[in-house]
DNA sequence: GTCTATAGGCTGATAGAC
DNA sequence: GTCTATCAGCCTATAGAC
């Protein structure tokens, strides 16, 4: 009848957060319980009941960081034989370049959580046997990916499979490359954050990619 | 008089690459020297003897394998007020698409130690904070990010150097992707390795870039 | 250069009081 | 739900024989 008996203080959460930050900082393995749990000012002993195991916090961990950070809508894929389904396709691909920069949360003030996330999400994309890709693809990537070459099949058509492939990697490559080597972009801009402004970001890219497929706006309509 | 005292059967060599191997599989921290020096038919204290410490083999492992299978040379960055220089910079970014996708070994049968290296590169330069890669950047990549800065400053100019960055990203972004995130492709390409072709992906982003900014080879020359 | 043996410390998980 | 105390196992680094 009322509402659920929600604990007051929650530890399961400030174990989270303070996982994401001490798990992107060391890894995995670099960091242990005790002092997840100190950072947390919690016990040890709450990481096994709550989530059964060090490697329980560590899924949790990337569930939380996706579900909190990441845009789940995105329009449906334009059908390419619809009459209007180059200015729907043109509409996607501009979503999907603002959704991804958003996800990725390029050029704005991130929180050090967010910040964590992003680092602790790129070493496990890295890695190529990760237990833990297949399901949150599934759940959070694949659609993005499939409605960016859907959008793209119609740009430009007549493509094989392989080279559409090589396009969405033109789209795709530029967006999560300032996310995946913050390290060496630092290096280049002496430290100052980059890109300093999302908007601008997009709107080049956007535009270079149009170029690129020789398609002008103005020709999407008609 | 005569040569160096070569020691015969190297325990170095074969340390670093078991580590090359594990830390990749494992990460710095979820490995152990033990089964390191198992792995090499060697034992746990020649890691300290031969590298001083475990961190010792890690930057031997990184320097490795940026030596091995790292291009040192490329055109010098093209003068922009040189009478060839449009010329001059369409070779040059055709060179640079070309020696990275070499240096990443796209499209190749990589041996089972260069797909590790990329590995472990790949964890390093997602750290916001890597310790080994600032001195590694100066030697082995700041130099190809300003050979193809220049070469697009030319090909297209009047940016500014914000621009330049995210033209730079169209570049270098499709490329390290494929990388960079190897376990992301396999689940969309069923578990084949992409790209298949090399060449045809460098060509591709060549022409694509080329649409893209609006220069045609031909162009080029006058 | 290569080995064995070991010191000293940290790890994740858990039993059991409250 | 939260805590303390503790176990058994692993870790890196090193001392010292050969």
């Amino acid at each position: 009848m009322n509402a659920e008996p929600e604990p007051r203080s929650d530890v399961k959460q400030r174990l989270v957060e303070a996982a994401t930050l001490l798990f992107a900082q060391h890894g995995f393995d670099g960091v242990g319980i005790r002092e997840i749990a100190a950072a947390a000012d919690a016990n040890s002993a709450m990481v096994a009941y709550h989530f059964g195991s060090k490697e329980g916090l560590y899924r949790a961990v990337l569930r939380a960081g996706f579900e909190k950070g990441c845009a789940k809508d995105l329009p449906p894929p334009p059908q390419a034989d619809a009459p209007e389904a180059k200015m729907a396709a043109l509409a996607g691909l501009r979503a999907h370049i603002e959704t991804m920069a958003s996800d990725l949360k390029l050029g704005e003030h991130t929180s050090g959580l967010d910040e964590a996330f992003m680092g602790i999400l790129m070493r496990e994309l890295g890695r190529v046997d990760s237990p833990y890709l297949p399901e949150l693809d599934r759940e959070f990537m694949a659609g993005k990916f499939e409605q960016l070459a859907a959008c793209l099949r119609i740009l430009r058509p007549g493509l094989t499979e392989d080279q559409v492939m090589y396009l969405c990697g033109t789209v795709s490559g530029p967006l999560l490359l300032y996310r995946f080597i913050p390290g060496v972009i630092r290096l280049r801009t002496g430290g100052k954050p980059f890109p300093e402004d999302r908007e601008a970001l997009c709107a080049f890219l956007y535009d270079h990619t149009l170029r690129a497929l020789g398609v002008s706006p103005a020709d999407a309509g008609a």
